[in-house]
DNA sequence: CGGCATCCGGCAAGATACTG
DNA sequence: CAGTATCTTGCCGGATGCCG
């Protein structure tokens, strides 16, 4: 078990799940990869996202020093996200679960919901 | 964009991130590659998850068809849950996601927080 | 032991409106 | 356009109790 910053895990998982477990973060991460992207692009890009919940996650996000904010002084105000190192090392989490996502919708739309609700066996072995 | 059993994906990972993207999802999927496990070693693996939230996400995960759930009909009951051969393709995304980890309270333990809070530029390009 | 139903409190997240 | 603050609600998830 390993205490940082005020946070206990007892799986390395944990520390994955603490930076991008957040309900939009994966998802916010994975827009990004396409490259850097003004607020109001992303928000067009997660139509159901609301505009708090995004910038809320992108502090976050900004915090675990996944993305780099820039902010440009002008008088409409434009703001830029883009992946930091750290999050660009997380492509290859992203590129797998886009893939698998893929095959997951694939499997859906030709047997329907698997719903493999497993059957009781005897009562044998404890 | 997709639409499939009552869902609608703009991005493939939303798919991927809908079966296992719940508060507690990857943690039990995780949990469970180390082996098959009853409800009540689950339940001792992951402290913080109450009772009531296990069996919750189980359910969706069962229904989802990345875990298999079989029951013994004894009189104290016994049940054990196991990856279905879709939960186990998921296994190189926890590989991956348990390995970061690692890496990232590393950093931590090493750096603290990195908080790249960054800098606002001047007044140019729109 | 494992699961489910019920009740209910607190927090997450929506809506709105206001600054710069 | 981007962000924050305030207020409000809904539902998430905790606690408890019962049943097989």
């Amino acid at each position: 078990m390993k205490d940082i910053a005020n946070r206990t895990y007892n799986i390395p998982v944990e520390a994955t799940l603490d930076v991008i477990g957040g309900k939009w973060k994966t998802l916010i991460v994975c827009h990004l990869t396409y490259g850097p992207k003004r607020t109001n692009e992303l928000s067009k890009s997660m139509p159901a996202i609301t505009h708090k919940m995004l910038t809320q996650q992108l502090r976050e996000l900004e915090e675990d020093g996944i993305v780099i904010r820039t902010v440009y002084n002008q008088v409409p105000p434009k703001v830029v996200y883009e992946l930091s190192e750290l999050g660009w090392s997380l492509k290859p989490l992203l590129n797998f679960m886009c893939d698998w996502g893929e095959k997951y919708i694939q499997e859906l739309s030709r047997n329907g919901l698997p719903s493999q609700t497993t059957t009781a066996s005897r009562g044998e072995e404890l």
